[in-house]
DNA sequence: CGGACTGTCACGCAGCGTTAGCGTTT
DNA sequence: TAAACGCTAACGCTGCGTGACAGTCC
């Protein structure tokens, strides 16, 4: 299968913009937006005659996820299985055993984001700590000054 | 002058342990401390005859500050100049001038500190959403199984 | 037609992990 | 002496940034 191939389109016919746009629009770099398409975490839903990706507002919407996953820490590779692991749950549901191996998946990437998140808080707990002794450092050495 | 020499040996003899032992002791990986060591951010004082790195009590301590400031993000340089800005200023009072200068750059840390601290709050709030968006997919899907 | 936009290499960088092959310490 | 331990290359990996050079779009 196609590494991660945009779910049925929507509704009417979907726009189709260029990376730049595209760009503009999610807040990444269109450098990004290629390194993902390379990395096969978002394929472009088309290329123009020319070559150029052809964007839709579905893949804006994954590029848009994506950009919110970063802060989790989680590798390309990780998103990619994430995103289809989504995609697949929500399409259709075919096997019972399936469903369950994905819900599994999703499960799991929920206990990963926990933990993410309790590695943050350590992060910014000692963030903190450090600014706070950096603050005394620069205290202890303005009075001599001062 | 030498990247960052260690400054005035405390007290009694320094223990010297090789970089195993430091490496335990920190929690940083032997590849880590050599590497902040190839890096110029944390050279060890010395050497044993077979070329074996000795670590002081006192070069722990830098590395164990060195661990708490990445979390604030900081390039090995960075770390670098930060050290010896602090080394610096613990050090001999010098020049008037001097003084001015490595304050200020304490000062330039200190507001970089609260940048990435800044920056580290707002991921954690994205990634706390994207774990309650992730769970909502989990309850949603798991109704319309069990 | 021209200028903005995009394409594909392909190298660079941080911060280590990971062999590989060979001395050192104890 | 041998088991641990350490040393120096040197390549690998992730996630893009940054050109360079050429084709595409409008």
């Amino acid at each position: 299968m196609a590494a991660t191939g945009t779910p049925a389109p929507s509704g009417g016919q979907a726009r189709r913009m260029q990376i730049g746009e595209a760009a503009e629009r999610v807040g990444l770099s269109i450098r990004t937006i290629r390194h993902y398409h390379d990395a096969g975490l978002i394929v472009p839903s088309a290329r123009s005659e020319g070559g150029f990706r052809l964007y839709t507002d579905s893949d804006l919407h994954r590029l848009a996820l994506v950009k919110r996953m970063k802060p989790l820490g989680f590798t390309l590779e990780e998103m990619r299985e994430l995103l289809t692991t989504i995609d697949t749950l929500a399409a259709e549901p075919r096997t019972d055993g399936e469903r369950a191996v994905f819900l599994d998946r999703l499960a799991m990437y929920g206990e990963a984001a926990h933990a993410r998140i309790g590695s943050l808080r350590e992060q910014l707990a000692i963030a903190e700590g450090f600014a706070d002794t950096l603050h005394q450092h620069l205290e202890r050495h303005t009075q001599q000054v001062g």
